[in-house]
DNA sequence: CCACGATATAAGATGCATCAAATGCGCGTT
DNA sequence: AACGCGCATTTGATGCATCTTATATCGTGG
């Protein structure tokens, strides 16, 4: 990605954060997971202080939270600030749609069809990792295409503190989650931003329903803790 | 203040992130300019462990560089950065116009009228400081009364980047900063939610023009600048 | 039997020593 | 005199020891 460029040096610390970021949008924390600086040292074979690091960043990104000086827990995503991100995405990842709409070349909508497609691959394997990852890389084509990287960065923070919920939900969402992306790929096509903006929200409102349905029913997450 | 709530605890860490980020949009430091850890660990009077923490949240907030792994450093905001993040801001802080005009309270009216009572004097007063300090003070008083705390850390995020750039030219603002600001209160008077949003969008484009300008003539500033 | 408190343990904060590498300066050679 | 190579210094990375404090547990008293 020589988007990211300058700010990624190969050192520990910089792993260890590209490591929990996926582990996090891979949903291998819970919501309400304590984390422990010592204990993920040890599972990582690194020293504490690459994982403070992380852990500092993360908590900048709002992706973890100090719940007290010592406790530092996965958040769990309130309804209404899910309604507040939701929010946010659908004016943020409009304007990249909008953006993207009007400068894509053939090569961005060949990568973007490439994507979806290996996303249909993923739902019928019913491959949940593989799944989310491929509707994440869609989503992060976008601002991408319209090259805007200050957007990327915000919508990376927003993801991350999504991503708990999202690998949580992912399944229950079955196709919903990836039959508004052809719209999006169609106006993309036909250079459309109005309507390029409006198949990003249409995804993000019905696509996302499931993980609005989840935290209205506002339950106990089945432990398929891994 | 329960919005920012738990992420400030009172250890040096936070403190020195504060303090750089202060100085930061205070424009105590100038695009361009190296920090050290050591030097500034002694300036602050701390070790250099919550130096290096802070560095490594600003740099994660994309408001300081690692040029390279040992050269940190404020980076120079390009021209097509700052449309992009005006652009961003537009949508954000419109969103954050909209919701607050639907919401505020008569407190809330007053207090944005203080702030730019007391931004009319610091004004009259020729106090950059204070001057800058209190339009960003308005500027986040609208994602707080729509109650909206995500918006807020993003806003953060930009602004922390824009720091350096604004506090170098609202002098040549003069009062272009503020003659807009009026209409976003009259507009949240009336709960008009668009109008709200296009007396902020105003304020960005044209109380922001001075930036562009700015921006736009130096395409090449020399960074030998002694 | 319950409640309060003290103590022990655990876990993050802080400081610091060491390591590695990048930069700059100086010397030597052409 | 200019360019290039090498060494010294600077500086961030990493690991680790210690310190402080929060939390939990156990014991004692009411």
């Amino acid at each position: 990605m020589p988007t990211l460029g300058p700010v990624d040096y190969e050192n520990l610390s910089n792993t260890v954060y590209a490591t929990l970021c996926d582990a996090l949008i891979q949903g291998r924390f819970q919501p309400g997971d304590r984390l422990k600086i010592r204990e993920l040292a040890e599972q990582l074979g690194t020293s504490v202080t690459p994982i403070r690091d992380t852990i500092l960043r993360l908590a900048n990104d709002e992706a973890i939270i100090f719940r007290s000086p010592r406790d530092i827990r996965i958040p769990v995503m309130s309804l209404t600030r899910y309604r507040e991100i939701r929010s946010i995405r659908l004016k943020l990842e409009g304007l990249a749609a909008e953006t993207a709409a009007q400068v894509a070349t053939k090569a961005d909508i060949e990568a973007l069809e490439r994507i979806v497609r290996e996303n249909e691959e993923a739902i019928a394997d019913a491959n949940r990792l593989k799944g989310t990852e491929l509707n994440q890389a869609f989503h992060f084509m976008l601002p991408q295409i319209a090259q805007m990287p200050v957007l990327v960065g915000i919508l990376r923070k927003l993801w991350l503190q999504m991503g708990p919920l999202i690998a949580d939900t992912y399944l229950q969402g079955g196709r919903s989650m990836i039959d508004y992306h052809y719209p999006v790929i169609d106006a993309l096509k036909r250079h459309h931003s109005a309507d390029a903006a409006m198949a990003v929200a249409d995804d993000i409102l019905l696509g996302g329903k499931a993980l609005l349905d989840r935290l209205e029913n506002n339950s106990e997450p089945p432990e398929g803790a891994q």
